[in-house]
DNA sequence: CTCCATTAGTTCAAACCTTAAACTAATTGC
DNA sequence: GCAATTAGTTTAAGGTTTGAACTAATGGAG
């Protein structure tokens, strides 16, 4: 049973949130918020009004029109606080500082292999945020929280890292409790796909249900349904990458057999065919070598599968691929889509979109505040 | 983005919604929905007793206490409304009314032979719709919509039957729309499954994410999560028998290879073992026949390895099993648990149950107007 | 250049709901 | 019979949305 607003109150902070969270996905006027939201126009008047008043919230000028007044566009202040984000990379560790609309302000880093316990992780981390703080002269009350994103399995309502193997000095440490005491600051663990999928989803607008798939030395995947991320009995995400796509098949550290991971991420296909070359195999089948084009065939075949499975389970629109696949993509993907249509149930109701997007550093650093920017959000204050 | 009350009204019928819920999931005092909704005492007993007025709500004795007063338990009037409810089953089309608990007052059906056209069906359905309520004497305004159970694909946003092969009269008919148009009630039309797990969650308070399961001849399936039914893109219900557990496995009608359904289905044992009598087969298990035990180790490999996958997916506390391998499941059950324990990355954070819940033809007739009565509570209206 | 139609945004009294506080009702144990 | 305790009710107060009437801004027609 969904939970309800309550009282009066309640409603306002409610109405606030929505409005916030409308402005913060694209520039709008109060007109459009009063139609899109089902407000009264002096309901948006009066909360935008507080929300320019409490310096949240500002006019950035108007929008043509052919007829009337113009409409005056309101936008967040995107420095009126800022988050910490911290990524658990596979070759480092890094630290950044990133504004309201997740944009990166100020990062630094250090390999991974400058680390050999957790509490020089932690110690690092900490200190580093409140150096990246100090250097900008920022005030410690305007950070709004620190985000962790990591690869593979966690336990976010623990706070715990729970997989990947360069990451086994943090394996079962109380990682987010003790950044949180450390800190005094509001701290959430997320996976890094969960992380993309949240900042994809506040950019495609009318994409509601589409899978995130990040595929590298591993797979991590998220789900986005209607227009919000899957979250399941304890925020674990969607793991797709141990989704079983050979029912007694290949041994997997997880404990399954079978395991998608074993198949189709790079490690595996390494194991599976010898190369170590993704891209030049990807530029041979280009030029219609068939060795080459075998091998994007057997990834369309297993990843195809396990994506056929989850576009079945969670009736999705579109699966959003990154990663190392997203190289030349149009030849892959156009295999991949035909085989998604032609094989998922759901195709007999809607098509499935298969979308590659390249997967920056750089996004990766911002998306790492996504989920406390949305937290903040979500939650809106007085003030 | 999640849609809020808006006004003071709203705000009025959500939390009116949320009492009658309450008070509908099993029967509670005016005390402890005021704690447990978390409204005040004041509200509950203005709300409480309009419902009460309006007919809605009726007080059923008290409860035993140990000190002070006691508390004046709350139960819906069950028969204050009623819906009517098609069930298209594989052997015959049923059509029952039921009261507000989903419980059935009067009955109809006919064998699946004596229909060859759509027509048919429809006009069978809704003639004997009227006449159950006609012989009941109940008022037709009374009734709050029709709700139409169906196993396999559906496409509920359009109300068309998508898959089963004897229900191939109705394929691509607009089988909501015509009933909607004779009877000018409202419609629904949503899969077995789906309405199985609704009545679940309604009665399994603690259980907040899991699958239920029906296997006979086709595989069915459907997810609660947070508390409530998920629903895909276009209300697609999660299609487990057709998720993919052999990576180019056996070809299914559905167009996929290696669907689930074409390995653990009933009809895929007896194709595969060539055995007919499924309860045998486990009575034989039960006595230590290694024949017998194999068939079963093969269904833990193969359901189980799809089971995984949705549990890894979903990230889910339990799966519900129904249909014919409920039969003396405790044998079956231990072996699944098992297996998706140790194979699925979840168990790393928690354990998932593993439950057989005999599924009774009574109860799915029942569970037919299951979507009508929850949507009905769900939108509360005046008077 | 003025006026008008049109759209955007503001102001304010009215309507409505929840709630805290103070109340009554019912029940047990001493 | 009385105190203690819990359940349920009444009522005035407080806070929020809103419709209606308003002002503001803009383009185009005459």
């Amino acid at each position: 049973m969904k939970s309800y607003a309550k009282n009066v109150q309640s409603i306002k902070n409610d109405n606030r949130a929505t409005i916030l969270n409308l402005i913060r996905k694209a520039p709008v006027s109060r007109a459009e918020i009063s139609a899109v939201a089902g407000l009264s126009k002096s309901s948006v008047t009066m909360i935008t009004n507080a929300l320019i008043s409490e310096g949240q919230v500002r006019e950035i000028g108007t929008e043509e029109s052919t007829v009337g007044r113009k409409r005056i566009l309101l936008d967040i202040v995107a420095d009126y606080r800022f988050a910490a984000g911290i990524i658990l990379h596979r070759r480092d560790i890094k630290v950044c500082l990133t504004d309201l609309k997740g944009e990166v302000i100020t990062r630094a880093s250090t390999a991974i292999e400058n680390f050999r316990s957790a509490d020089e992780v932690i110690d690092y981390t900490v200190n580093t945020v409140f150096e990246l703080i100090d250097r900008l002269s920022l005030k410690k009350e305007d950070c709004i929280g620190i985000g962790i994103s990591c690869p593979g399995p966690l336990d976010i309502t623990r706070g715990v890292v729970l997989s990947p193997p360069h990451l086994d000095m943090l394996h079962n440490v109380a990682f987010c409790d003790k950044i949180r005491e450390k800190t005094g600051m509001n701290v959430s663990l997320e996976n890094n796909a969960v992380l993309l999928a949240m900042r994809e989803n506040l950019i495609r607008d009318k994409m509601q249900n589409f899978m995130s798939v990040i595929i590298s030395h591993g797979i991590g995947s998220a789900v986005v349904t209607a227009g919000e991320i899957y979250r399941g009995a304890l925020g674990f995400s969607g793991e797709l990458g141990h989704i079983s796509v050979v029912a007694d098949g290949l041994r997997c550290p997880c404990g399954n057999c079978g395991c998608l991971e074993r198949y189709v991420s790079l490690s595996a296909l390494k194991e599976h065919f010898g190369f170590t070359d993704y891209k030049q195999k990807v530029d041979m089948a280009y030029e219609g070598d068939e060795e080459a084009l075998s091998v994007l065939r057997y990834i369309t075949t297993y990843l195809g599968s396990g994506l056929v499975s989850a576009v079945n389970l969670f009736d999705l629109d579109a699966v959003i691929l990154h990663g190392d696949y997203s190289y030349r993509p149009e030849l892959l993907n156009g295999m991949l889509k035909k085989y998604i249509n032609k094989n998922s149930v759901v195709a007999a109701v809607h098509g499935v979109e298969v979308i590659s997007s390249p997967e920056r550093n750089d996004r990766a650093e911002g998306n790492s505040t996504a989920a406390i920017i949305e937290q903040y959000f979500d939650q809106i204050l007085e003030g």
